[in-house]
DNA sequence: CGGTGACCTTTCG
DNA sequence: CGAAAGGTCACC
């Protein structure tokens, strides 16, 4: 057995107990008491922290995977180049992790951001903040693989967590490639969009539960071949603005996926996704004018996006998560729901 | 622009 | 059991 590998990163940077069950990605498990187990890549990680440091162990294939880009990850089919590099993999069942495993993580979890300068700052403009983040400290955003990213956010629409993750594990087991078993458990890849936009996945995709959102999937993925290769991945460097028009020319992607795809993984930190709930909250605690508004429609969207952009600046979506997190927990304590403390929530439902 | 209803199925209360 | 679930789309 290996042993763990460390990554210095104090824990009100990064807490894994905050950040990975935030909603975010619906593919890490907890391992017991402490660990968690995921999929990055091609590879399946173990993770733990103390206050100092966060620790690893990596099982199956070594990840092709190189700081920056995830586009080997992506279902890309522009081969010939990837195809090249991937090639250089000395794919040994090897003991001892790859020297690169401590770059995928720090990708992954974007630590050279400083969460601790980010959070002081927006303690500073907002009490209801303050107040949240002494109780969730660490609680950052993932830069995910944004085929991944998307087809979760499909699945997320008028849907509830449990099933998003069950169809997401189904999603991988069907169509994704084994890695690796650990203790008992075999891992898979994430699909990628050439096996999703295949004929007759529709079908199996229905008899797996999907319902409707199966055809958002399988065009979606026919859509990003249409488009050059690199379109998706490539928009991380494209304005936010026109990276939110281009993913929803997507089916089954609406302004709150795109937004979600934009933050979670196209490195837009001002993306702000707004759901019915953020939106009910915002209403009660923010913006009053709004308690009034019946529906969700864009005009809305936008002014509740605007209002935290305003507020808390160029990474007002970070921000959000932290705001927002609590809320999202299975046992959260129905006494104490509302965003920071001592501010009354929920109005009733009018209908 | 804003309002309405359908959409699949599972989980929740 | 029926309602709700991190929406989206089509249509008025």
């Amino acid at each position: 057995m290996c042993s763990w590998r460390t990554i210095p990163c104090s824990i009100t940077e990064l807490c894994l107990d905050h950040t990975l069950p935030s909603g975010q990605s619906f593919r890490w498990k907890k391992n017991g008491d402490n660990d968690w187990v995921g999929v990055l890549g091609c590879s399946v990680y173990l993770l733990n922290q103390t206050s100092t440091q966060l620790r690893y162990k990596v099982f199956g294939k070594e990840s092709e995977t190189k700081s920056g880009g995830l586009e080997s990850l992506s279902g890309r089919r522009s081969t010939t180049k990837t195809k090249a590099k991937a090639a250089k993999i000395n794919g040994v069942v090897s003991p001892s992790p790859p020297a690169d495993h401590d770059t995928v993580l720090k990708d992954y979890f974007q630590l050279t951001v400083c969460l601790h300068k980010l959070y002081s700052t927006w303690s500073d403009v907002d009490d209801n903040f303050k107040a949240v983040a002494q109780r969730f400290p660490g609680v950052r955003i993932l830069r995910q693989d944004p085929v991944e990213n998307l087809l979760s956010f499909i699945c997320s629409s008028n849907n509830n967590i449990s099933r998003i993750s069950g169809m997401v594990e189904n999603l991988c087991v069907h169509f994704g490639e084994p890695i690796v078993e650990v203790s008992g458990q075999m891992y898979y890849s994430v699909p990628s969009v050439d096996k999703l936009a295949l004929p007759g996945v529709e079908d199996t995709l229905r008899k797996l539960g999907f319902g409707y959102r199966a055809g958002f999937i399988v065009k979606s993925c026919q859509t990003i071949l249409e488009n050059d290769p690199g379109w998706l991945v490539g928009l991380r460097t494209r304005p936010y603005q026109e990276a939110r028009e281009q993913l929803m020319t997507l089916p089954g992607v609406g302004p709150k996926v795109a937004d979600c795809v934009c933050l979670m993984s196209l490195d837009k930190p001002g993306a702000l996704p707004v759901d019915t709930h953020v939106w009910q909250i915002t209403a009660t605690n923010y913006l009053k004018q709004l308690n009034n508004t019946k529906s969700l429609t864009p005009t809305v969207y936008t002014q509740i996006g605007d209002f935290y952009r305003t507020r808390f600046g160029e990474y007002a979506g970070w921000a959000h998560s932290v705001l927002f997190t609590a809320d999202l927990r299975p046992n959260k304590n129905k006494e104490t729901e509302q965003v920071g403390d001592g501010v009354a929530k929920k109005k009733k439902k009018l209908k």
